[in-house]
DNA sequence: GTCAATGCAAACTCTTTGCAATCTG
DNA sequence: CAGATTGCAAAGAGTTTGCATTGAC
């Protein structure tokens, strides 16, 4: 489903304010790569946001695409389906419980909530397929990652005063 | 986190019983592979899974764990976090909304349910990182693929009358 | 004994990295 | 103009497949 486009622009327009406060550069690849994704509902992998942004920048490189979607991960401004990168995970536990997913090291850890265990369908769904369960993902950074965070800001500080 | 040994026990039990329900051998490799993902509540990957059956397997191979998690996951006694499979898949829906998923195919939707927006977050998860978002993730199979899968089992049907 | 399931090796796909050339601020 | 960013090419993970051999029922 196609996104409004005064929304796109809001959307864009929050993507050139943040790469701006943070010192990042704007580039021309970066701006089509983030509204490749950002145009639509749709939940597109890598491939299908390359061969979109090829047809505006047919020069761009696939490694191109990757490193720009981790850094806009990295800044807040994307965020992956599930655990970040691609790694497949598993889980035996099919009983009702719950996902903590830290979007910076892919950290999951189950938590229990007897309020969220028998969370009613909404209608909504039941036109996409049949649900089997239903279950909150909590989504943030987890404790380890921002330490790390913290630590990374202050050498950049030091560098800055330079 | 270890799962306790009766609660172990009686997911082996199912896993059985389902195997044998389907007419599926319950081999050596598929037992262990399986007993390996449910014994604990963390959410191996692949790697992780093949080095821990590999100690009491020692002859296992990397793609009999890669098929048998396949299989166990088609017949429902596993799930993967997030999509199905390794393919990164992007967002750039940074506000309120939440996801079916298919756990055949990986298809997924957006959804909208007001309720379900500002849920708040319990305790339980304060421990472990900063939640940033919190959304639904109702799991299911999507109408494409429970098509697909009536028409194997006419087939399967038919093969069992010969 | 039969046919499904495994192990091996090789192919394939997805993702990352090093480095010279290029472009933004 | 300087340093960040890109494109290229090649390497590295992660995953899948074909086929002969093995093992469950």
């Amino acid at each position: 489903m196609r996104i409004e486009p005064p929304e796109l622009k809001r959307r864009m327009n929050r993507l050139k304010a943040r790469l701006r406060r943070s010192g990042i550069k704007l580039t021309h690849q970066r701006l089509q790569i983030f509204r490749e994704v950002a145009k639509s509902q749709d939940h597109p992998d890598v491939e299908t946001i390359f061969s979109g942004v090829r047809r505006r920048v047919p020069t761009v490189s696939l490694d191109t695409v990757y490193r720009t979607l981790w850094l806009l991960i990295d800044l807040g401004l994307l965020t992956t389906l599930g655990p970040p990168r691609g790694r497949v995970r598993l889980d035996a536990n099919m009983s009702s419980h719950h996902h903590f997913i830290c979007r910076k090291c892919g950290m999951t850890r189950d938590f229990l909530n007897h309020k969220f265990d028998r969370l009613k369908t909404p209608a909504a769904v039941k036109i996409l397929g049949n649900v089997e369960s239903t279950q909150i993902e909590a989504r943030g950074i987890c404790f380890r990652c921002s330490k790390k965070n913290k630590l990374k800001h202050r050498v950049q500080r030091k560098k800055e005063k330079k």
